[in-house]
RNA sequence: GGGCGGGUGGCGAAGAGGCUAACGCUGUGGUCUGCAAAAUCACCAUUCACCGGUUCGAAUCCGGUCUCGCCCUCCA
């Protein structure tokens, strides 16, 4: 399994310290807005990495920190006047909330700054001890030309930096490139107790306790967006590194960013889109397959027409689902063999399976495996296409093919349930059953005219239905809002009337009764609403 | 200015010396269907920014040119 190193900028055979087992840290969010889209990239990214890493048979021990000691909380603390470490425990929860929908599974830790401040002022205390810092009037500031490999990562020289003198010149620094570890306390700003007095961490050294305390001096693989590589994770090093005198980490990944018209989705730019803004107009799932569908380490540009195409590309592959497990259900009886028809069926998915991990085991390559899953998914449609139901062993193969394909989605966890439906939910699908319903009828009665218009009309809802001789099946993907579905049942009931086929407007209100939904027959129209 | 990574069909996106340049979206035609949809089958880049070079062989390696993005400052 080969992973590319930024340390050394190039893919490497992932050895890890302990075998079958994987230690990792990811930099997780700063907590003082909900995240946007380009947060989610890398919450995606490494999820997946962690999900097909176990896959593979690794125990993975995952750590992601929330940075809750800022200065963008602090300004936006003092904004609205609330205290800043609970602001930012109000995002976290927030932050969870964005995670979850999107099937982001939680880390074995999640480690905060404000929990971990006495680890944080030993580590201080040591590198002073070591003549890796100094202290300047209630700052305590790293001494970067006392780490010889400073650099390293982002691939840049102590000497060039200095030149480019593009750094704010502070002359208590000995050197403008030596960055704080420690700051002294402000007005209106939280701060702890330390030998230097009252003060707060700078931002880089959280990470480098935090990752150190819960996975050993060194671990095996830190991830995080790009633009972290320098300063942030350069200086990781720098500190951990001082310290324990050891290798911090072996492997270095970092995802690309999201890019809207070619330029970075950043909040300075002001051009974020809202994670759970996006996730109220496209499902998770469908946000997933858009943030995978491309490599990790490529740029990805962002528009909603790039969802909408997700959308369409990740439905070709949930029917597959659908229609295999059309194809098994209500067989009881499956055979524990497969015939040689079967067999052949299952060593093609095989061969596909292992071209899958064959990709994902090149540096996760998930577009390539992407690729692949549609391949499996053609000759899965296409087999059950040929099989006959009554055949207990084609019953098998399906079986079996359509267990790998699941398996091999879930690493992707592009196969989500919908869930819990809620209330609303499932009087929306009664709704539509009715429609389905109403429909059917108008179909035996060679009634295509309004065959054709019910379904026109749940098209306009951007329901999909879809007949087969066993019946027809529907389809959406976005939340119905019921009172929209009742605008288009009471039009069909006021046609029926027009028709005069008062059997039929009558039918339909006694059904929709059975729903729990009442109609009342006004002068200005009709009315309706829940029964208690 | 320095560092890093790109430029592949109408669009998105894999491929990193040699099988027909994956896969998805879009489009076209056939099967299926009351008509559709879904499914299915077939077709859609003689060519990979440009110019040279290495090689029996290059989209892939080397040199140059053009061009785009990112980092060098808080940012995933």
């Amino acid at each position: 399994m080969k992973v590319y190193n930024t340390l050394r900028g190039q893919k490497e055979e992932l050895q890890t310290l302990v075998p079958h087992k994987v230690s990792m840290y990811v930099c997780g969010p700063t907590t003082y807005n909900f995240i946007h889209l380009g947060n989610a990239r890398p919450l995606v990214v490494f999820d997946t990495v962690r999900r097909y890493l176990a896959y593979r048979g690794y125990e993975v021990t995952y750590v992601q920190n929330f940075t809750d000691v800022d200065d963008k909380i602090i300004n936006r603390a003092n904004q609205k006047g609330e205290d800043p470490i609970k602001l930012a425990e109000r995002y976290i929860n927030e932050y969870f909330k964005d995670a979850d929908r999107l099937g982001i599974q939680r880390a074995d830790v999640h480690p905060r700054v404000s929990q971990h401040i006495p680890q944080i002022i030993d580590a201080v205390k040591c590198l002073i001890k070591k003549g890796y810092a100094y202290e300047v009037d209630g700052d305590v500031y790293y001494r970067v030309k006392a780490f010889s490999d400073y650099g390293k990562l982002s691939k840049r020289s102590v000497d060039d930096m200095l030149a480019g003198a593009r750094v704010e010149v502070d002359d208590r620094k000995e050197e403008p490139i030596d960055f704080a570890l420690w700051k002294k306390a402000k007005e209106g700003e939280p701060s702890w107790e330390s030998p230097w007095g009252e003060g707060r961490p700078g931002w880089h050294i959280e990470c480098s306790v935090m990752s150190t305390q819960y996975l050993g001096n060194t671990f095996d693989i830190h991830g995080g967006g790009a633009d972290l590589i320098f300063p942030h994770h350069e200086n990781e090093i720098a500190q951990a590194e001082a310290w324990t005198g050891q290798e911090f980490v072996k492997y270095w990944m970092h995802n690309g960013f999201i890019t809207v018209n070619s330029e970075k989705m950043s909040k300075s730019l002001g051009n974020f889109f809202i994670l759970r803004d996006i996730l109220d107009k496209f499902p998770s799932d469908v946000v997933r397959y858009y943030l995978i569908a491309t490599h990790y380490r490529s740029p990805l540009d962002f528009d909603d027409g790039k969802l909408e195409e997700a959308r369409k590309a990740l439905g070709r592959l949930k029917t597959t689902l659908t229609l295999g497990q059309e194809f098994i259900q209500g067989q009881t009886e499956a055979a524990t063999e497969t015939d040689d028809k079967g067999n052949a069926f299952l060593s093609d998915v095989t061969a596909l399976q292992n071209r899958f991990i064959e990709a994902m085991d090149d540096d996760f390559n998930t577009a390539k495996a992407m690729g692949d899953l549609f391949e499996m998914s053609h000759t899965i449609n296409s087999f059950v296409a040929s099989a006959d139901q009554n055949k207990s062993t084609d019953i098998k193969a399906v079986q079996n093919a359509l267990d790998i394909f699941t398996q091999l989605g879930s690493v992707f966890a592009i196969f989500m349930e919908s869930g819990e439906q809620d209330q609303e939910g499932k009087t929306t699908d009664a709704l539509i059953e009715l429609i389905l319903k109403i429909r059917k009828q108008a179909r035996e009665e060679k009634d295509f005219v309004l065959a054709d218009a019910l379904r026109d009309r749940l098209t306009m809802w951007e329901i999909k239905v879809e007949d087969s001789p066993e019946g027809s099946r529907f389809r959406y993907d976005q939340q119905l809002a019921t009172s929209e579905l009742m605008e288009a049942l009471i039009q069909i009931r006021k046609d029926f009337k027009t028709q005069k086929a008062y059997q039929k407007a009558d039918l339909l209100r006694d059904q929709l009764n059975e729903i729990g939904i009442i109609l009342e027959d006004t002068r200005e129209g009709v009315r309706w609403k829940f029964a208690d």
